[in-house]
DNA sequence: TGACTAATGTAATAACATCACATATCGAGA
DNA sequence: TCTCGATATGTGATGTTATTACATTAGTCA
């Protein structure tokens, strides 16, 4: 959904959290950061987490099990395109974007191989330039 | 490297696993078809399957935290591009394949920002042809 | 009201991965 | 041959990430 989102006590808790965030946070982090909130449980933020990932809202990065809020909150649509993640390992950092080259490659791999893609993950580990040159 | 290389007991264990099995498999999964060769603990596992990773002989799937062999055995370096993986959700078969526009855009995108990359990993999640048409 | 759905609370458990430390194996060089 | 260092292995404990199961609460709509 494109619309904008009435979201429950949780996930507007755990959505702030992200939003705050320098960078990736794991959902136990999210926990621990909740912990004056009432948060107790594990549950309670991936269960606030699937809702915003449903929206568009936040981004599950599925090579360090960690999750960032988007970086185009007034489009969580992204207009259809694939997205891309640049991972700093060094300071944590994260640069969103969407490649329509890429995503029309991803596409006629699919459709020439018969495959119904559902999800696609693309993410670049590396030092961003911040933290290369210094 | 791209040379040939000897495998120790355990990384023989672990790669003929691999290559003997229909799909991806987990650490864990790995460990329980090796309990009758001796395997105790994912360490085991875990420490052969680094090498092998090392060695491009086996590729880790992040978005289901499991291990495949490389389905091209004597090309371990993939000729330097990038590899993406098909994973069907139905079957679990995977299919591995390196597309040079894309490798092409990623390299473009990291070089103008000045990211250094060092991993990518590229995961399409969905049904293949063959759980499709069933 | 009652029936239904979505959201929440909580404990327990499962699944994935690493740490710490001891032991073994093997090859290069004195 | 002996010694040393590098690599590989064995094992238990622990750390981290995610889900299951069940009970409860809160809103929605005949
Ligand atoms: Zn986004
Ligand atoms: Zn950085
Ligand atoms: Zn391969
Ligand atoms: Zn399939």
């Amino acid at each position: 959904m494109t619309t904008a989102h009435e979201l429950t006590k949780n996930q507007a808790l755990v959505f702030n959290t992200l939003s705050r965030a320098e960078g990736p946070l794991s959902a136990y982090t999210i926990l621990d950061q909740l912990r004056g909130d009432g948060f107790r449980a594990p549950l309670q933020v991936y269960r606030a987490l699937e809702k915003l990932l449903d929206y568009g809202m936040v981004h599950r990065l599925e090579s360090i099990n960690a999750f960032v809020a988007c970086a185009h909150p007034h489009n969580h649509s992204h207009n259809h395109g694939m997205i891309a993640f640049a991972i700093c390992e060094k300071c944590g950092q994260v640069s969103e974007f969407s490649d329509d080259v890429i995503t029309q490659r991803v596409r006629e791999w699919t459709s020439q191989n018969g495959f119904k893609q559902t999800k696609t993950t693309i993410e670049i580990r590396g030092v961003c330039a911040a933290c290369g040159t210094a």
